[in-house]
DNA sequence: CACCCCATTGATATCGTTGTCAAAGAACAT
DNA sequence: ATGTTCTTTGACAACGATATCAATGGGGTG
């Protein structure tokens, strides 16, 4: 048989309510009694009841993790983050899968979260860049918490990259090492971060003097197959780059399968570079330059503010933005 | 204010305990009563509160996962496979990390089901592997379900698959491609599927009047960078074999970097074959010829057979195998 | 010293469900 | 008609926590 908050209460010659009181850190309790009380915690090995707490509160003490993004590894990291963070409060996590495209989103989304009785969403891209979508969730008091979104409400919760400023510099990189011509491959539209991205590359260019060559500039979705097909294109014309930065690394993978069909070398023919350091980016010869962004720590950090919000501390924990880190490999050659 | 047992008894005019007998499916209840029950559950919309069901029945309605292997891809499928199951039964699913060469691991999960009143665990490999943890849940009386265990013990619950056979196949597919020199990669040895997979490849060979070369046969443990180091070590000999079958994905790209790093070009030099189907396979070039598994599928049904067997329905659903699909690709060639 | 205030504490109701047990009525045997 | 058994149903307690609200007592004020 468990231990319970009335085993405590005899232990530590209390009432149940003060007990309560200490292991929810309510303010007015003696510092004697607190001790007491924690001892007698700490000797019986206590451990509230979730249901019950939950019963009475009315809180399910469960975040749900929302997604439409077929990359496993990022889904991965991100979900590794929120249950490391989730860990030692005491919530817990439900994975939702969604489309994006549904008609029914908004009403199937609000309707999961009443039927489980979740306490707070966190929303990830392209979710998190629908803003009737999360105007919704505002509109029925949902609580969230949005990772890397379009537009930064600063009274939202959301925890956000550099993505402009990361592709600015793998573009400074990438000209640094001698390419002029070079080639950029978008990736979803529907991703703020693909725009920031292009932005970034955009304004590197120009800011080196030097001009974007439109044939050169192909639209992708973040898949393997959208960077094949644009590679295929793009060798086809008659002058190709000499460099690609592709706006993640599976399509840059895509890329340099077209390349390597087409008989090109990469590096020495074509360099690349790609974004996020997945592990596809190690695990392909020649290994790809790329852009490492902390999504674990991202994510992890969006759990924490929603759970502090939840416990009155909104204060402590805010929306932050994490800096990306470059990564240079094989795949990018000084000409 | 949400709708509760008692809201419905008023409607159906009968009591909580008969509602309570309805949604619960207990036997003894007239089949007009049913009816009456069902019809206001769903006018009501009614829907059970988890933690009152919780609290009252001591079950906690949350399984946990329990993993610790560097895949990504693996998890993320095994993960959904359980989700889905999950989703209409109720039942919650909770991610735990774990060392399997920790020597507290046993105490930590015993531990670990104890606080977060865990009704039942899935266990994938290599944790399904070790005999002494599994006979530890035993012990404890703590339910669970295992993927992927090397003995099948017919009392326990499990989901398996055709490892051997799968790995006989595709060997036979590459001599049938006309290779006599095949090298092999074995896997994690703490991993049941190495052995499956290495045993299927022996005896193939075997069958086939061929023989084994020791010097191609390599201890790698699954991971990208073993494979590479076993490449190298390969291609460093004299003479070098037609085809290499690595027993995963990641090991296969790991030799295919370390062969085009050699100037090695496959296929044409050398045909390659992994297994496991991951993201990888498809997104190097040449594509690895593979053995895809129904990983989610055998996810989803471990955790079926848990969840029957907490609600009484053992019977019904039973420990199974499931088989594997040989997919061949660009990187296996006719010699 | 009487008074009030505020910090501290506890008795008890309560959350929404399932478990226990007994009552009512139907069905059947004698 | 009576007793017995079985099916169906409901009243009420219980699960283990938090919420409400009142009681207690020490300290400050006039």
């Amino acid at each position: 048989m468990a231990v319970t908050i009335k085993d405590v209460s005899k232990d530590a010659a209390v009432s149940i309510k003060t007990v309560s009181r200490v292991i929810n850190n309510e303010a007015n309790v003696a510092e004697t009694t607190k001790v007491k009380v924690l001892a007698s915690v700490k000797k019986l090995g206590f451990k509230p009841n979730k249901s019950a707490q939950s019963l009475r509160s009315k809180k399910s003490y469960m975040l749900a993790l929302l997604y439409d993004n077929p990359n496993k590894s990022y889904l991965a990291d991100v979900q590794s983050g929120i249950f490391n963070a989730c860990k030692s409060t005491g919530y817990n996590l439900v994975i939702q899968e969604c489309d994006y495209k549904s008609n029914k989103l908004k009403k199937d989304i609000v309707k999961f979260v009443e039927d489980f009785r979740i306490d707070g969403l966190i929303v990830t891209p392209p979710l998190s860049d629908m803003e009737d979508f999360l105007q919704n969730l505002d509109n029925h008091e949902i609580e969230y918490s949005v990772i890397a979104p379009s537009t930064r409400k600063p009274e939202s919760l959301h925890v956000s990259s550099n993505d402009y400023e990361a592709a600015y510099s793998l573009t400074s990189e990438i000209i640094k090492h001698g390419h002029k011509d070079i080639g950029f491959i978008k990736g979803h539209p529907k991703h703020s971060a693909s725009h920031l991205r292009f932005n970034g590359f955009v304004d590197a260019i120009k800011n080196n003097g030097m001009r974007i060559n439109e044939h050169w500039i192909k639209q992708g979705n973040f898949s393997f197959k959208s960077g094949f097909d644009a590679g295929v294109e793009i060798f086809h014309s008659e002058k190709i780059p000499t460099a690609i930065f592709a706006s993640n690394d599976s399509m840059a993978a895509g890329i340099m399968k077209s390349a390597q069909m087409k008989g090109l070398k990469v590096p020495h023919e074509l360099s690349l570079a790609g974004f996020d350091d997945s592990p596809i980016a190690h695990q392909i010869w020649p290994a790809l330059t790329t852009v490492k962004q902390p999504v674990e720590k991202m994510a992890a950090h969006a759990a924490k503010i929603l759970i502090a919000k939840f416990d009155g501390l909104a204060e402590q924990t805010k929306s932050k933005e994490f800096k990306s880190e470059l990564i240079v490999r094989e795949s990018l050659k000084t000409l």
